[in-house]
RNA sequence: GGGCGAUUAGCUCAGUUGGUUAGAGCGCCACGUUUACACCGUGGAUGUCGGGGGUUCGAGUCCCUCAUCGCCCACCA
């Protein structure tokens, strides 16, 4: 047991660090973030969101792992065998990139020159450190995850459960080979899944040329026009397309734009109308070429291609819409999806014209060996030397980027790998459809069907060195005959033909195939590994075992709950179903929890990229990782994203220096207030790092750490009364009406947060624990409970419910703030060791492991509440008069209350605590209760206050503020007249609402009588 | 183009199934060191609930529409 600090010295604020540094180890030493299967308890399982090891956590992922931890503490405390699994990601291309960038910067070496085995090691040494870095932030966090499952998605647990999948995808023919068109990213030459591609536009533009019709009959047109805002994919070009049916189609377009006309808004005809007019137009003078074209392209006509002076055909496809440009498009089916697509249809060839690295290949012919941005300079230069450049016009171009690499793609064609999706998607839809797994907000759901609904083919391998290489060899002179001999009686080797390219493709599950394993011929291994969403897709069954039939796998899986962000929703939580469902048989988890996203200042996500990314460990520096996570958790709302401004706090002279979108990215910030310069987490440089760190603080964080101060402080209180404590029951006779009261409210609370718990509604949780902790037990109960424990017969009662509360209080808390509950704990432990209020129970040696309290239902005392309602009320009217008199705290007054004969018995009794609470001494009671001679009088619900102010009274505030209410009681009393006066109001309403409005009427009536009252006495 | 979400106090956000005079934290103003807490206490000021229309006896809440912002998907020769 760690040592505690003195409990009669103890800080009047609350300092983090030292019980954050006390309580981990402890709980760790302890093995209480272990799970083992144990059939004769329930599991709670979460599996994490593997982060990246590309760089540090930031903020988002607090956020999601506070969720993650308080769901995990909730749930152990509830008694279920609880395991949060941790782990990271290898994330291929983006761990890769950063690592050859840095190696580019600073030794001004390119992958090629270190070669794929150096690479790797070089990306190892990488994870380490990172690794070490996240695993790190999330202790820090005081994340309860079972440390001695940590799991990687490239360790030889997750890769054997790769293979295995592979090979299994394979033998079912779900997994291929084929030539497709694929997002191709000339930096780092790779392809990458639509998913990682996101688009930005640009100022370009769109070159009409012209082709050549080879020997033009009479009457018929000598050049085709076509359009283009990539010119230099013309080198590409292998037809020319133009629309079967112009005629019809034009005719479409026309009918298509009238319906819209009909239903359009009055600003959108004018635009509509236009568009129409230019289909006339088009019927007119262009239609007719269009016809003469298509006959040509039946006719088997063909045009010249220029620059390459490539015969190509004139086709007849649907793809080229009349009704734009000159009804004629160019196709280029190696280098646009659509025009792939037609190519595919026509039976076109596929030209290549690029190399990896994004020049021009000798398909290009003179051309080759240029960047596609010289290529199309030249290209447009020699179209327009040869007279064929018609027009050029500006255009904006929403132009497809890598999200890694922030370079254009070019739609590429290359063998590639696929997942055939459509029965495996089917079943992940299936599982979502029937509730086997249910997603909140509900509202989610919609788009994870929507994306699967549509089975596209999942392009699956990447041409990178860091991840999973794929697990199949080509032989490529062997017949199949030989594979049998090879691998005969071996079931963990199967094989198909590649036809395409005259060959054998083999895939091995575990065993990697020698060169020379099928003897006479050479096998060789396929270079690229696979999409980094393919081994997480697994990661909630491989991390348990998978493919051995694990007890961790049989006990464990399903999982209970993920909890993630919106934005990996398709990637990642529809793969993890469809593969659970194809490897294991059933899902992967029962419930996924999509939390918000934290946004900076200006509303933009938090990226590397942007720089707005910010460090947890500044906030938990400055903060505490308590104030961090209730902090988190109070903004997580279902609907709204956080919003997160965020400030530097100079090192030097401690004042807040605006974020911009300009110095968050800087290594090194200069102070606008002292001058002097500090680090951030940029600083990667040695002259930098050396600079004081300047943290990355934000406002949002105080109120959770105000309250972590309260609650310490009225620990404090709480332990400072204990001595002499003695554990044992309360007799009800005993209690106090504001122990009745408080036992009550906690009985409710109990019950409020645990359902807003259960049901992801993490910020209700933590507002009712907020005001409760707060405005009842701080400024109520304990303001209250004073007295009486300095009187020696009421003591030991006293003592009871206030040790008892607050060791309920503590163990609500505890998943949103476990450092600081378990410090109290402790604390309580030494003075209090037995806290029950019913039996006199052992507590836990933690509050870690101390059961979740269950609401006492027989505690609930409705009129004890009514009762307390009231008496807030009058204290409230009290102290406003107090103030608006100016009376000081410690002159006594004296005050009388009409009111009903019911309020008068339910609130007389509370005359000590009027007295304690603010000063005033309760004269009169009920519905003759006078008014003294000189007052001031303040109206509440169903009660006139009247407080005598014989030798107090400050006339002119008085009379300003009794103006006022007048004034705000006659606005309120004719709206309410002129809404009883509604005869259909009264009619229609149920007749206590009905009943309820005219009391209340009558209440602002007498009110405004008696302030009227009090005015012409006083303006006396 | 399709979808989702948002728009409430100076700022950041709550507001349950429609029902008295719309709330919190921060900030602001005044007062206060009452023996747990100034990271505190007490009181106060601040709102056309984005605009318009509708349903209803009654709308911040339901429906339609417009505007603005954010995100997702699709497409753009």
């Amino acid at each position: 047991m760690p040592d505690l600090p003195s409990i009669d010295n103890l800080p009047t604020q609350y300092h983090h660090a030292e019980p954050q540094r006390r309580w981990y180890p402890f709980w760790e030493e302890q093995g209480y973030f272990h799970s083992e299967p144990d059939p004769k308890r329930r599991p709670y399982t979460i599996v994490i969101p593997p982060p990246n090891v590309t760089g540090a956590l930031h903020l988002g992922h607090a956020l999601n792992n506070s969720l993650q931890d308080i769901l995990i503490r909730f749930k152990r405390m509830q008694g279920f065998n609880a395991l949060w699994m941790p782990g990271t990601d290898h994330a291929g291309i983006a761990t890769q990139a950063v690592v050859e960038r840095r190696l580019l910067q600073e030794e001004k070496k390119s992958r090629h020159d270190l070669g794929r085995e150096k690479l790797v090691e070089r990306i190892w040494e990488w994870k380490q450190e990172y690794e070490q870095r996240i695993l790190g932030q999330l202790k820090r966090m005081g994340c309860s995850c079972d440390w001695q499952r940590t799991r990687f998605t490239l360790d030889p647990v997750c890769a054997r459960a790769v293979r295995h999948t592979f090979f299994d995808l394979f033998k079912e023919r779900l997994i291929y080979r084929g030539k497709r068109l694929v997002n191709w990213d000339t930096f780092l030459q790779t392809a990458v899944s639509d998913d990682e591609v996101y688009h930005e536009p640009y100022a370009g533009h769109f070159w009409h040329l012209r082709y050549p019709v080879i020997d033009p009959q009479a009457g018929e047109p000598t050049h085709v026009i076509i359009a283009t805002t990539r010119p230099e994919t013309m080198l590409g070009d292998t037809a020319v397309a133009v629309h079967p049916n112009p005629a019809a189609a034009l005719e479409q377009a026309e009918t298509d734009l009238e319906q819209k006309l009909a239903v359009a808004a009055e600003k959108d005809r004018q635009e509509i109308e236009r568009q129409l007019a230019d289909l006339a137009e088009r019927r007119m003078n262009v239609l007719p070429t269009l016809v003469r074209l298509r006959d040509m392209a039946r006719a088997g006509r063909k045009l010249r291609l220029p620059l390459l002076n490539r015969e190509i055909p004139l086709v007849a496809d649907e793809w080229a819409k009349p009704e734009l440009g000159s009804g004629c498009v160019k196709i280029t089916p190696a280098h646009d999806p659509n025009d792939y697509d037609v190519g595919r249809r026509q039976n076109l060839p596929m030209i290549n014209i690029l190399n990896p690295d994004g020049t021009l290949n000798a398909n290009a012919g003179p051309y080759q060996g240029l960047t596609i941005a010289k290529a199309r300079e030249r290209v447009v230069a020699d179209m327009e030397s040869q007279g064929l450049l018609l027009d050029v016009e500006d255009r904006d171009i929403d132009l497809a980027h890598s999200d890694r690499s922030k370079t254009p793609i070019e739609p590429y064609l290359a063998d590639q790998w696929f997942v055939k999706m459509d029965r495996l998607a089917q079943s992940a839809m299936d599982a979502v459809s029937d509730g086997r797994v249910k997603i909140f907000p509900a509202r989610y759901a919609q788009g994870y069907l929507d994306w699967l609904g549509e089975k596209r083919d999942w392009p699956v391998s990447r041409q990178l060195w860091w991840g999973h290489r794929i697990p199949v060899w080509y032989a490529a002179t062997a017949s199949e005959a030989d594979l049998q001999r090879a691998f005969a009686g071996r079931d963990d080797v199967v094989w198909q033909r590649d036809e395409e390219n005259d060959r054998w493709l083999i895939c091995a599950q575990e065993e990697e195939l020698a060169e020379n394993a099928v003897a006479g011929h050479k096998l060789v291994r396929d270079d690229d590994v696979l999409d980094t969403w393919f081994s997480s897709a697994l990661w909630p069954h491989s991390t348990l075992g998978w493919p051995e039939k694990t007890p961790e796998l049989a006990y464990y899986y399903p999982t209970s709950t993920l909890v993630t962000s919106r934005d990996i929703i398709t990637l990642w939580v529809a793969r993890m179903v469809l593969t659970g469902l194809h490897n294991v048989g059933d899902v992967p988890f029962r419930e996924v929890f999509i939390h918000p996203k934290i946004l900076d200042g200006y509303g933009e996500t938090m990226s590397k990229t942007k720089g707005n990314g910010v460090d947890p460990i500044d906030v938990m520096d400055k903060f505490g990782a308590d104030a961090m996570r209730f902090a988190l958790a109070y903004l997580t709302t279902e609907t709204q994203d956080v919003r997160m401004p965020v400030e530097f706090e100079c090192p030097h002279c401690g004042k807040l220096i605006e974020q911009t979108k300009k110095n968050r990215v800087l290594p090194r910030v200069k102070c606008t207030h002292c001058g002097q310069e500090f680090s951030t987490q940029w600083a990667n440089k040695a002259e930098d790092a050396a600079l004081p760190r300047g943290p990355v603080v934000s406002e949002r964080f105080e109120l959770a750490r105000n309250f972590c101060n309260k609650l310490w402080n009225a620990a404090r209180f709480t332990l400072s009364k204990l001595d002499g404590f003695a554990a044992g029951p309360v007799a009800d006779a005993d209690l106090a009406v504001e122990d009745r009261w408080l036992l009550s409210r906690l009985a409710t609370v109990t019950t409020q947060v645990t359902e807003a718990l259960e049901s992801y509604r993490f910020a209700d949780a933590m507002r009712v624990l907020y005001e409760f902790s707060w405005d009842e037990f701080c400024s109520f109960y304990v303001e209250m409970v004073k007295g009486r424990l300095q009187d020696p017969a009421q003591r030991t009662t006293a003592q009871r419910v206030l040790a008892h509360v607050l060791d309920t209080l503590l163990r609500l808390l505890h998943p949103a703030m476990p450092f600081l509950t378990e410090e109290i704990w402790q604390l309580m432990e030494t003075v209090a060791p037995e806290r029950g209020l019913e039996s006199s129970a052992a507590t836990a040696e933690s509050v870690m492991i101390a059961a979740w309290p269950t609401a006492d239902d027989k505690r609930r005392d409705a009129a004890i509440e009514a009762r307390f309602a009231g008496f807030q009320e009058v204290l409230r009217g009290l102290r406003e008069i107090r103030s608006r008199q100016n009376i000081a705290p410690k002159t006594p007054i004296r005050f009388s209350a009409r009111c009903s004969r019911e309020t008068a018995i339910s609130l007389e009794p509370m005359s000590p605590y009027f007295q304690l609470l603010a000063g005033a001494q309760g004269t009169a009671w009920g519905p003759s209760a006078g008014a003294p001679e000189t007052h001031a009088h303040v109206s509440l619900k169903g009660i006139e206050l009247y407080v005598d102010l014989e030798g107090l009274i400050d006339v002119k505030a008085e009379l300003a503020r009794l103006e006022k209410e007048r004034d705000r009681l006659a606005q309120a009393i004719s709206a309410k007249e002129k809404k009883l006066s509604n005869a259909s109001f009264v009619e229609r309403a149920p007749a206590e609402v009905v009943a309820k409005e005219r009391s209340s009427l009558s209440d602002l009536e007498s009110q405004l009588g008696t302030v009227e009252q009090t005015l012409k006495k006083l303006a006396k």
